[in-house]
DNA sequence: CGCCACACTTAGCAGCGCTTGA
DNA sequence: TCAAGCGCTGCTAAGTGTGGCG
């Protein structure tokens, strides 16, 4: 795919487009100097930002030249060596050697070679996971009771009361499924005297415990400055020490690389399982990955590794097997690492893929409506759903040991309702349904006549509780895409369609007069179209009411004082009208600015009450993090000059880095 | 073809620390 | 300077999709 996202050429013109980029940069300075007058604290600090990076970039193409050349004669090395493992088998030592020679600036994986055969790395180091701290038992003066009696726990009954007493406040330690499943694996942990005693959850007292733990909390919170510090030093050094790994001569962040701490399960939704006893992982339940040649991470004093393999077809470091689903967890690296990164771009590049046949595929879909056979019938209409509403693919599950979710593919009858006729519109179809997350997916939408008239087909005959598309999975769905597209899939309309929403979006909403504020307002509400078509739902943030009706009283506020600065600048000008003096003179002028200033932070007042009540529901993140290519939104802030901070956080940053990096402001997904 | 194991992406939420504004 | 509230970050559950096997 090297050649459809066309980065070989831009290899070759890469010193040009940095000189493009100076230029840019260089006018950028220059338009922040003309508004500098207006400029807030925030525009400022970014000017610095600009003015500094631009002094890097002249810095750095000068180091470049020589680094080039050093890099060449380097790469011409590596893959004589290369060749000489291949022969041998051995591992890649030229990895090792390197690391020492990190350069300062940031490595942009994404002007380097791709591996072609599959592996994902040659040379992976790394510390091992971090353990879950070991459990400390309850001070003596912590009891917990039963049928009011005093009673001590041995120490794996009393760990698992201890997970149960800090939830306490939480609703669902009053459901019935979540306090059976909870009973039943506590009992497993207590010994035979303690199993024969303890019979009833109903007659345990573990409010002392609570108590306990809430104090500690508490304490905690009042810790000093010193103490909170020394907490922090800690984590640092931890993380300095197993929260990165070497990759093939880079040091890259690890995600996730603590293992998760036993606890009670909590599943989202209506799930079965909620309450089970999630188990403590020991290094004996640990598969660590790593290569040959590495230094190998040691497993905690005392005990061993479950097993350590040395696969470069994957990318995790660690991985065990979690006892609630049976499913396995990994350690793998950080969104901002090259094996996350790449696979990220590629993902966009398929989408845009999708963009180029999506028409064709429209046609044929709709031809397939009137098919004579039922399955393909099945399947357009199902490709319609996933195209026009984007819906997820619907995979089966097993029964009982999830909450009862669906996607496309595994809608039952149950989930859809048929109108010929509602509101003026006709064929609609009403969906509602739970979607991934335990998320309702509740939508009317009217659908064209020959799609109404094959769902009455495909409803006849069925109970609630049977599949909608009966001839049709998401393997056959998936391998009929893979047909039409090298590398379609369900997932790819998802993608496609959010990114192209915001390109356009953008299009539609972006005045080009506006100011830097009612912009990112405009760029809000193209994501909140692409977060409304993909359902990424939020619960309304617990303090919502609260924080908008002081912002309203805020808008009213800033009213007031609006109103108010007027009169004095009508009275002031009256004044200077009569007087004919430099001093009232300069009295109206200050009194003007006043009202300017003041208009101007009502105005963003106002924005900002839009923009919050618009999303009170809608979660932005989610899209803005997985489907929305990014090169979209660098394009957006380099055509507009808005700084590309005000859209991505730091960490998005890191991650999107690839894309900040690379896309001109006439990037077209 | 169906099933399962596995790998990897996508998802919402809680808690905490930092920013903001009085 | 300090409290309030908001955004970030980490956490981990819950999806998607592939490939191998019988």
């Amino acid at each position: 795919w090297k050649h459809i996202d066309g980065s070989v050429e831009r290899h070759k013109d890469r010193e040009k487009r940095k000189e493009e980029k100076v230029q840019r940069t260089r006018s950028l300075i220059k338009l922040h100097f003309n508004t500098l007058s207006k400029c807030t604290c925030s525009h400022l600090l970014i000017f610095y930002r600009s003015e500094y990076k631009i002094k890097r970039i002249k810095v750095e193409s000068v180091k470049k030249g020589i680094k080039r050349k050093q890099k060449e004669e380097y790469d011409e090395g590596e893959d004589k060596h290369k060749k000489k493992c291949k022969d041998k088998k051995t591992g890649d030592i030229a990895g090792k050697k390197k690391v020492k020679k990190e350069p300062e600036e940031k490595w942009k994986w994404w002007e380097e070679e791709r591996y072609t055969d599959g592996s994902k790395w040659r040379f992976l180091e790394h510390k091992g996971p971090v353990f879950a701290p070991a459990y400390e038992p309850l001070p003596e003066h912590v009891h917990f009771y039963y049928e009011g009696k005093m009673s001590n726990l041995s120490p794996p009954a009393e760990e698992v009361a201890t997970f149960f007493s800090k939830m306490l406040d939480h609703e669902y330690t009053t459901k019935d499924i979540f306090r059976k499943n909870f009973f039943k694996d506590w009992r497993k942990e207590m010994t035979s005297e303690e199993k024969s005693k303890i019979t009833d959850l109903k007659k345990c007292d573990f409010s002392e415990m609570s108590q306990y733990f809430k104090a500690q909390s508490e304490a905690r919170k009042q810790m000093t400055k010193e103490e909170k510090l020394k907490i922090k030093e800690e984590n640092e050094r931890i993380l300095e020490e197993y929260g990165f790994c070497v990759m093939d001569n880079h040091k890259e962040r690890i995600g996730n690389f603590r293992i998760e701490p036993p606890g009670l399960f909590r599943g989202r939704g209506d799930h079965p399982k909620m309450g089970m006893l999630k188990r403590r992982i020991r290094p004996e339940d640990v598969i660590i990955n790593c290569s040959k040649d590495s230094k190998h991470p040691k497993p905690p004093p005392g005990t061993r590794w479950k097993e350590v393999r040395h696969d470069n077809k994957v990318t995790w470091l660690a991985s065990w097997t979690e006892n609630i689903q049976g499913s396995i967890k990994y350690i793998m690296l950080n969104p901002s690492s090259r094996i996350k990164g790449e696979k990220d771009w590629q993902k966009y590049e398929t989408a845009r893929r999708l963009k180029k046949c999506v028409d064709h595929i429209r046609a044929q879909y709709r031809d397939d409506w009137k098919s004579k056979e039922m399955r393909i019938r099945q399947r357009a209409v199902a490709l319609y759903f996933i195209d026009k509403l984007a819906l997820r693919a619907g995979n089966e599950k097993e029964e009982g040991e999830t909450a009862d979710t669906v996607g496309c593919c595994s809608l039952r009858v149950e989930h859809i309702k048929l109108y010929p006729e509602l509101d003026g519109q006709d064929f609609v179809v009403e969906f509602d349904f739970l979607g991934k997350d335990s998320i309702r997916y509740y939508n009317k939408i009217p659908v064209e006549k020959r799609v109404f008239k094959n769902l009455q087909l495909f409803l006849e005959n069925k109970q609630a509780e049977d599949d909608l598309f009966d001839r049709l999975n998401t393997s056959i769905l998936n391998k009929h895409l893979q047909e039409l597209m090298d590398g379609l899939t369900a997932k790819v309309f998802r993608t496609y369609n959010a990114s192209i929403t915001l390109q356009q979006q953008l299009k539609v909403l972006t005045s080009p007069d506006e100011n830097v504020p009612a912009k990112v307002l405009s760029y809000n509400r193209a994501n909140r179209a692409v977060a409304i078509l993909c359902n990424h739902q939020r619960a309304p943030p617990k303090t919502f009411e609260k924080s908008m009706q002081s912002l309203q009283s805020k808008i009213d506020a800033k009213k007031q004082q609006l109103f108010a600065a007027k009169k004095e600048l009508k009275v002031a000008k009256s004044e200077s009208k009569s007087l004919h003096d430099e001093k009232s003179r300069k009295v109206v002028e200050t009194k003007r600015k006043a009202v300017q200033r003041i208009e101007e932070q009502l105005m963003k007042l106002e924005v900002q009450a839009t923009d919050r009540e618009e999303n009170k529901q809608i979660a932005l993140g989610t899209s803005k993090l997985n489907y929305l290519d990014p090169r979209i939104s660098v394009a957006w802030c380099k055509k507009w000059s808005i700084p590309v901070e005000k859209i991505y956080n730091k960490t998005q940053r890191e991650k999107f880095a690839w894309a900040i990096d690379m896309a001109d402001e006439d990037f077209e997904f």
